[in-house]
DNA sequence: TGCTATTGGGCTAGTGTTAGACCATTGGTA
DNA sequence: TACCAATGGTCTAACACTAGCCCAATAGCA
């Protein structure tokens, strides 16, 4: 039992460091899509569980940057102004050789374990009319989707598999595996039979989510990530 | 997408909080046994991530608690004088009302995902001689111990295939997974029948893990931690 | 017996963070 | 047009946290 799983660091960085990274990842996830804004400082700083000078000094980092457009008086707001980028404009090289690869690798075993773990929850738990609602609207939404909105609502339908598990903790798990891959996402090449190839893989999982088979849905989310994990351990030699 | 599940809270609390709760994981998880010290203030603060200011007042706290014994001097330092409680000596209602059904619920799910993913990411990856050993080695330590080591050594076994995977990310949330049900399973009766039945359950995960068989092991996960938490399940009405 | 390396104990100056109050701006509405 | 409510902008006093330094105690060793 190595003792480094427990003592490792209480905190990543400080706290205006923190909150930009999380800002960011609202944003390039699409939870907070373009031309919409971010709840006003004062609610967002609690649900943050910081000051809003300090949520202020993100923001004002993040409208720096070019993420956001800040508006005062009412219906004023930090507006959302980022495109994300086009699917394989990035360059993967680069993606990878900025992550390093030990982290990589820490990253896409981390969201293999996580996703697959959510999936077979959620196919072993008895589903509501509602919940299966959900489920096959993501799904819909997703097969629907435009090439500006597929990396979206790709992002909701995953996430949207443990947010049905009904644990916060599992959701926020999920959503920090998928974040840390996001750029490397982003830089692959999106070819039309892939995305063929995944529609097919996600109707798999929702037919076995649905179907309450946990094996089958654990297989199904790991052959389907496979494919995007495979292609970057190819970059890592 | 539910917004709520990235922009949740940056900071659990303050440092020095977060920092008792973390030394006494270690301490209740066993990482650093009954007569053990943590490592020199000035190297676990560096590993923390903290300054070694907050380091002291939280030790200072657990001192207080009569969880650490401290010492100066050369081959001085903060002993652990804790004795895990005896199995089934806490009051399980208890327990179960002190964290609150969502919470329990929460952990569970949570649990169940993350372990059940490293044991099918661990069973379908190519073992070394030296991680099947590690695997045997942890389960016969396990087999061989007495009451009083059973919880510590159960910890490890568990944690240890988190470990083996190789990534940090899925080892952290397998910790984190087990330290949010602690207290509840110290509160668990632990009779000589559930103990052979746990033992005949381990075996079994790790003979698929080296069987190279992600969905046994997956299942067999899955099975041995379903007893646990169908049990607690009946607290919670 | 005295030295020394290692460890906890304590201090200070500087920076990060917070809570709360108050000001400034804006677009809709009476 | 005048007002109002919602929102960002700014300030301050208090508290939390950090880095770095030096002191104090202790057990082994020469």
């Amino acid at each position: 039992m190595n003792p480094l799983t427990v003592l490792r660091p209480v905190r990543a960085g400080n706290a205006f460091e923190e909150t930009v990274e999380r800002l960011l990842q609202a944003i390039k996830l699409g939870m907070v899509a373009q031309g919409e804004k971010l709840p006003p400082e004062r609610e967002l700083a609690v649900q943050l569980g910081i000051s809003r000078v300090t949520l202020r000094e993100a923001i004002r980092a993040l409208q720096d940057a070019g993420y956001l457009d800040v508006r005062r008086g009412r219906y004023g707001g930090a507006f959302v102004i980022y495109a994300p980028p086009a699917p394989g404009s990035g360059d993967l090289r680069q993606a990878v050789a900025e992550m390093g690869s030990d982290s990589i690798a820490d990253a896409l075993t981390f969201r293999m374990a996580v996703e697959c773990g959510a999936a077979q929850v959620l196919a072993g738990s008895s589903l509501s009319e509602e919940q299966r609602e959900v489920l096959l609207g993501r799904l819909a939404d997703l097969n629907a989707a435009g090439p500006e909105e597929y990396r979206r609502l790709d992002t909701a339908f995953h996430l949207s598999i443990a947010e049905l598990t009904g644990s916060p903790l599992l959701a926020a798990a999920c959503a920090d595996a998928r974040l840390r891959v996001t750029d490397l996402l982003n830089a692959i090449p999106m070819l039309q039979v892939n995305i063929e190839h995944a529609a097919t893989q996600h109707e798999a999982i929702v037919a076995a989510i649905l179907d309450g088979d946990p094996e089958a849905a654990s297989r199904a989310v790991a052959e389907h990530l496979e494919g995007t994990a495979a292609l970057l351990r190819a970059f890592l030699g």
